[in-house]
DNA sequence: GTTTTGCGGTGATTTAGATCATCATTATAT
DNA sequence: ATATAATGATGATCTAAATCACCGCAAAAC
């Protein structure tokens, strides 16, 4: 039930055991919801493959996306101890297992567990850290570097290849970075057009890592 | 040296001894650097009094400010534990006392007091939910949505009242909101011209709270 | 098998807010 | 005490990107 991997490794047999009374495994289509914003939020995800996005749609429907989460990754842990109520919603990007795990059971494990806690705030300072930068780069960079930033984050932290298949649509794409869907399009064609990129469809193939990395940096 | 109030109570006297000697009590006049970005991020801070700016000044001149931090904040407690260097600057906005907290000596204390971590990991998901609320802000809602978002941070967890003198300038108060001092000036003097402030300098006085509660939620 | 909905894509138009230029006033430094 | 720099303020101009209005196509729904 709970993986024999990355921060689990800090667990005793024994806490296993008991981690597991509070935990559900489940099994996630596209576009399933995984919770929704103002749900009392009593779990913590933690991904076991797949994909999920965590956005937030308070006004109408306009939506930005805080964050992708793939495998390895935790989801609401800033919901659960933070607030009790979720202040995200999650969906499934595509087919998504993940471990629903009981707060109340996780708190027991940090309470008890030095070196797991350590690492968890650890995994939350990142988190922080992550979502600052992408303050920082909505509030600083234009359109051209937050794709070039998107690119790259889809080549370095998601797909970790140069080549890769989107799962997402261009709407999705477009609420990663805080734009709309017909501006995210008329960027990546520029960028096909200056040979930055390989485009069709769904498949990117990045043609010039340094061009990206100059755009992300300009902003 | 370690105060005695909020999640410090959750230490007994043997580790209140243990943590002062890795803590340094400092203070800090108005426009004095705390850390800079990229520097070993040795220590957290911990404000006993005062106001702080964490902010991130990466491309030129143009700055973001994340987050203000007054008394009984932590500040970089996301660099210390999610990286090893500080990922942003900070800077005292006036006369500030604070704890400079060694990382590893806070690290022992987390390591071994379970509901000091449980504390200190609600304390980060807030932090959390307070970033990914003002990214949602920040790509969703227009100049008087913003600003009055401003007025109620300054009203509400600021300064805790419905009037009040900001110690910021108007550059540091746009660099808050993402804008520049010119959009934030024009803004805040339409909101006093339809009299839902009243402003004079440093000096800012609510008049509606509840036209700045509308403008803040249409965006 | 046909209708409907969602997605990718393109052009024309609009607009919020950045940028630029300038100035008076107040701090800060010498 | 005078020079220098930072701040608050306003008007004119410019521009990046949102919005609006479409179209063709593929996939789902009926």
């Amino acid at each position: 039930m709970i993986p024999d991997d990355g921060i689990f490794n800090y667990l005793t047999r024994d806490e296993k055991t008991r981690l597991s009374s509070g935990v559900t495994l489940m099994t996630f289509e596209r576009q399933d919801i995984l919770f929704k914003q103002n749900m009392p939020s009593d779990h913590v995800v933690y991904v076991i493959s797949g994909l999920i996005k965590v956005f937030s749609g308070s006004r109408g429907d306009r939506v930005v996306c805080i964050r992708l989460a793939g495998p390895g990754n935790f989801v609401a842990l800033s919901s659960a101890y933070g607030s009790n109520v979720y202040r995200n919603s999650a969906a499934a990007i595509e087919k998504t297992v993940a471990l629903m795990i009981r707060k109340e059971t996780l708190g027991e494990v940090i309470k008890n567990n030095g070196m797991f806690s350590l690492t968890l705030i650890s995994l939350m300072g990142k988190e922080i850290l992550d979502v600052s930068n992408k303050l920082v780069t909505f509030s600083m960079k234009q359109l051209p570097g937050r794709v070039a930033d998107l690119i790259r984050y889809f080549s370095e932290e998601v797909f970790k290849s140069n080549e890769f298949t989107v799962s997402l649509t261009r709407q999705e794409m477009a609420e990663l970075i805080g734009t709309t869907k017909e501006s995210l399009i008329r960027t990546l064609n520029e960028f096909k057009n200056d040979k930055i990129i390989d485009l069709d469809g769904k498949n990117i193939k990045i043609l010039s890592k340094d061009l990206i990395k100059v755009l992300s940096e300009i902003g």
